[in-house]
DNA sequence: AGCATTTGTCTTGATGTTAAGATACTTGGT
DNA sequence: ACCAAGTATCTTAACATCAAGACAAATGCT
């Protein structure tokens, strides 16, 4: 077995702290630490599209939902798992830059329905097939990887903290 | 099986764009959406002792380090994976709440050792016991989680970055 | 030994995120 | 129909991070 750094990590606690169980930091060591690598690299594919990770999601969500592609401010912010205020940021800087624009509900005056324009979804149909295809090369640079199985345990995992 | 959100992401895409093979979606969009909710559980954790994440990983990265509990930004920036901006910000903090002390390089007057103080000591020794019960807790919720399994498979994608 | 390159740390300015709260509108109970 | 409670969006201020670059010291090449 090739160790990681996270191994390391574990090695060092073991060394230092025998009487602690430190066994959980394996998984959500990694689980942290992959996901460092994993923005760092998909920065770069949309950063080429003007783009940054969070803006990408917004139009990303909106472009996947289907016609006519809006939904509201809420929706978004909770789908993405970021803040109201958070949102507002991201949607005044996409509305600036004419990728989406900012409509009223009518059916709830409070409420606002977000939608992407034509160049925005312009935009994120050829971000989307930038990434998805960096998202290839990603994963195929972990030649014997069971992406089957690992993709099975993230789930179960990933639904203790959803349900 | 029973589907999560990345799934239904999945299936969105799939009616929208068939024509993409969007599958690496899984592993990536999982991972990337169980950090966020293990940052944010972390964090709980965390703040109980008044740190941050980035805080509590400067400390606990002199700790396990072993005595004298002392290493270099260098050595810390790279091992964190940020930049030598964001680790000077996070040794000021901790050298203003007394947690850490820099001391001169004897072999490299370029150089500082980040050490830590016994009030930094003392204060990661109980933060690490609290957050490991913490991580075993977080992972007790996936009842009939293979973590043997997912641990070899996060190390294998791991290495594809890290080597 | 001398000089160009590299390394270690810090500074600066910009940016994205958050928590807390303000405001306007809607909903549900009586 | 009224009103309290809840909801949708935005505002504000604080904060952590980053990229780029400044500076001093160490290293390595000739």
């Amino acid at each position: 077995m090739v160790a990681d750094p996270v191994d390391r990590i574990l090695a060092q606690w073991h060394q230092e702290r025998p009487d602690l169980d430190v066994s959980p930091m394996g998984v959500i060591g990694r689980i942290l630490r992959l996901s460092k690598h994993l923005e760092r690299s998909l920065k770069t594919t949309f950063s080429e599209f003007g783009l940054n990770l969070g803006d990408f999601d917004v139009l990303a969500t909106l472009r996947r939902s289907g016609a006519p592609f809006q939904l509201s401010p809420t929706v978004l912010f909770s789908t993405l798992m970021v803040t109201s205020g958070t949102m507002t940021n991201r949607l005044d800087r996409l509305e600036k830059a004419e990728l989406i624009r900012r409509m009223p509900d009518p059916n709830d005056r409070r409420g606002t329905l977000i939608q992407l324009t034509d160049k925005g979804f312009t935009l994120i149909e050829q971000a989307i097939e930038a990434h998805v295809e960096n998202e290839h090369r990603i994963l195929s640079a972990a030649k014997s990887l069971d992406r089957e199985t690992l993709d099975r345990l993230l789930r179960d995992l990933l639904l203790s903290f959803e349900e």
